[in-house]
DNA sequence: AGTTCGATCGCCT
DNA sequence: GGCGATCGAACTG
């Protein structure tokens, strides 16, 4: 119940596995939450992923075997989460936007004293990673090994998913890969016009 | 070797 | 709604 999504989970169409990762829990640091956002990044006519221009020292696990971690580190403070998607050899990656904190909220709110709410806790990508503790030293971790791991929930509703173009990016930016559970507060940017 | 600018956040107005 | 912080990756020359 509590093991980590197989690998074949992950060796699949990445819109598919971003839409599939909504419900999910991550896991790290003592604390966990439910994936509430996601955004797929593309191998093909996607101007806006990393690797859109082909393989680099930095983008190399994206190209490997699904299941793993891509970490990056942006803008000079912010670490954000990727899963590596599609078969070894084929690049693709799904971003983990946002998490409703699930268990160790308490270690959460250490690691990220600037959040007043719980909403504000891992509510964008450089918020998650730095409330669950992921950095770009875990990038290339396999995630079906632990110790940062995506399992099924203990208890799992059904909820509707919205999609609209990704955010922040000016390439490709019509593109509808972004994906959140609809109506849930732990969303970023929530009050976006979906 | 130098330059540009980004898959962001938090604080300011 | 706007902008400064802050720095590495990738592109230019």
């Amino acid at each position: 119940m509590n093991r980590p999504l197989p690998r074949r989970f992950f060796a699949r169409p990445t819109t598919l596995v971003a839409r599939e990762l909504l419900g999910k829990v991550l896991a790290f640091g003592g604390a966990s939450g439910i994936i509430v956002e996601t955004e797929a990044y593309l191998d093909k006519d996607d101007g806006a992923a990393h690797f859109a221009r082909g393989m680099t020292p930095r983008t190399e696990v994206i190209y490997g075997p699904p299941g793993h971690a891509y970490v990056y580190f942006i803008y000079g403070m912010y670490d954000c989460v990727n899963v590596v998607t599609e078969a070894d050899g084929v690049a693709g990656a799904v971003l983990i936007r946002a998490l409703e904190p699930l268990a160790g909220i308490e270690a959460m709110r250490r690691r990220r004293p600037t959040a007043r709410r719980d909403e504000d806790l891992a509510n964008g990508p450089g918020k998650l990673t730095r409330a669950l503790g992921i950095k770009v030293a875990h990038n290339g971790v396999d995630l079906t090994k632990g110790p940062i791991a995506i399992h099924q929930p203990q208890h799992a509703g059904p909820f509707e998913i919205a999609v609209t173009p990704r955010i922040g990016i000016r390439k490709s930016a019509d593109l509808p890969l972004r994906f959140f559970i609809k109506g849930n507060r732990f969303v970023s940017r929530v009050k976006m016009k979906v």
